[in-house]
DNA sequence: GCCGTTGCTGTAAACGCTTACACGCAAGTG
DNA sequence: CACTTGCGTGTAAGCGTTTACAGCAACGGC
């Protein structure tokens, strides 16, 4: 099932019924409607792969992720892919796995797929892939790991503005004493997060009182820290964590101390993955909209393939605090 | 960048290239090495889309779900991908978003792309659908779907055993009303563990004792159903839900009315959803492996698409209780 | 009546690969 | 020595599209 044989049938050539396709020329309206009837008649889907091969556009994104086992991919995905598929793209999608060999393979499968554009959210985007990707001019949106380059944009994530919320709330319900639970240093992101915090406490005269706990962004990196901040000598009346996988993991520390959230300890997490406004009690937490990211990244990639090289190649995402019931004034 | 390039550096015709990347036919390994090098030199990628034109295999598998957000898929497609990226195959994924015409949407991509085959997972596979994949002579590898076709495989999931599990379970706590929270009556397999609930009564001797409220497999549905079975002149013990999310509802509507769990009420889920051992307390469930779905799904498809149609093309994935802390005797 | 336009359609050359077939050559066979 | 045989390689056709170019009819202006 082929052109051909629907131009056979529409007793045309195969030219026209490629312009019919594509409209791309004008085409008589009966002579299209006789084409349209044979494609109907014939159900007659076009070869991508065909046309890929004579237009150069594969009409395929790539996006390449951490891993979608962690809650906070799925809606990105999802997000990404509904806007692709609406404008006729497919989506291919790597998992890195916190891998930078597997990154390696996903780059490679991007490549060899020929994919359009790719966008990129993962910590692991080593600069020697980054180049491959330019090399190749394949479009590339990097989103909140930093690094803009020829064919590139970015999109960078205020994490501080989300923290900065935080803090004022845990503030005007009257905490002095407010710890923090980091994410794993080497991510510039963790980082950011972090120095929101220090300079939440500095703007309000309370350096000397920082308490920083080292978590991993995994539930056990939340408890373990946490289980060290109970143990300090004037342990925090409220706690804000890196991310809501450490939330999680140090409500359960918490608990299993025999205190309780928000009554002796408030809490604080980060990125409202689903699950946040789940526990008990609901978590108060930073949105970090994943939809506003995906959208962003998918016009952000759209724009470069599109070569629309306009003013800016790089956007920002906002986060904000959503009150739930983990905080409460002492 | 293309195959002629690599000949000609490499001093040989395309064709020895081509022989030397598939490794289909002996070339000498003396030339194969100056291959080799010429493809590395010149950091040489096949074109897939050419490949797939003339070999008529994309080395692309589809798989077709209803929602990636929903937490029961992101393990499934992990272990999906895992399995084709090993062995050089593209993973496209289709979101029904439980929605018939989205599905015909996933199909027709599916076809267009040219995919070697089709696993799908989602309870909107209208049998029109089917059709054309079949029609098309596409692979196709229904999960927990019950319709079988010509080039398909189908994968059954033992509901009955986690359920038979749970019963024994809760039996052997002491437990004799015991509700059960159904899904969307709508899904066969909702319908299955309902029934496995039901003859878990009966071999008992306890058909009169049946409660049943109806969910939506949604957390709204699960709360909802569970201040029904509280307003019941007997409230049950314990209650078996259709799914986790269920369940989690369940249990927000158990604590807002003042009771705990396991305490007053036993609660069970069903799917160990990764959130499933995070809830306060860590819920009791029934696990279904994703990644031994996704392995056999896969193993199924590959045998299919071999043409390796052996004895079987029914498989059987069973469940099992994990027990935490959700249950306890009375 | 001639010529330049305009509008539609057809012809055929790509796109980058795989593979059937042919070919040359060295080794084995009678 | 002529022969088959088999291995390694090259030639070229073809996969299903798109698209540059050409062709052709109808039309209007002169």
């Amino acid at each position: 099932m082929n052109i051909k044989e629907v131009a056979k049938r529409a007793k045309v050539s195969t030219a026209t019924v490629s312009r019919t396709i594509n409209d791309s020329e004008k085409v008589r309206p009966g002579t299209a409607a006789r084409v349209r009837q044979a494609i109907e008649e014939l159900n007659f889907y076009p070869n991508t792969h065909a046309r890929t091969l004579v237009s150069g556009r594969s009409r395929m994104l790539g996006l390449i992720i951490s891993d979608i086992t962690n809650p906070f991919y799925p809606e990105l995905v999802k997000s990404f892919e509904d806007q692709a598929v609406e404008r006729g793209q497919e989506v291919i999608i790597g998992n890195t796995d916190y891998n930078p060999k597997r990154m390696a393979g996903c780059v490679r499968r991007m490549v060899e797929r020929k994919v359009d554009g790719v966008a990129i959210m993962t910590s692991e985007a080593d600069p020697a892939l980054v180049t491959e990707l330019t090399r190749r001019n394949i479009p590339t949106v990097f989103m909140d790991t930093g690094k803009t380059g020829l064919h590139s944009a970015n999109i960078r994530i205020d994490y501080a503005q989300g923290i900065h919320e935080a803090m004022q709330h845990l503030f005007s319900l009257n905490h002095r004493r407010i710890a923090f639970i980091a994410g794993p240093m080497n991510l510039e992101s963790a980082r950011t997060r972090r120095d929101a915090y220090l300079s939440g406490l500095k703007s309000r005269g309370l350096s000397d009182r920082s308490m920083i706990e080292k978590g991993d962004h995994r539930i056990e990196g939340g408890a373990m820290a946490m289980r060290s901040l109970l143990k300090l000598p004037h342990r925090p009346t409220a706690v804000i964590t890196s991310n809501d996988l450490t939330a999680i993991g140090a409500l359960g520390a918490i608990l299993h101390a025999g205190l309780r959230v928000p009554e002796d300890i408030s809490l604080i997490g980060f990125d409202d993955i689903s699950f946040a406004h789940l526990t008990q009690p609901p978590l108060t937490t930073i949105i970090l909209s994943r939809t506003q990211l995906a959208v962003t990244a998918f016009a952000a990639l759209e724009a470069l393939i599109r070569k629309d090289e306009g003013p800016h190649t790089d956007y920002s995402i906002p986060t904000h605090l959503v009150m739930r019931a983990s905080t409460r004034a002492i």
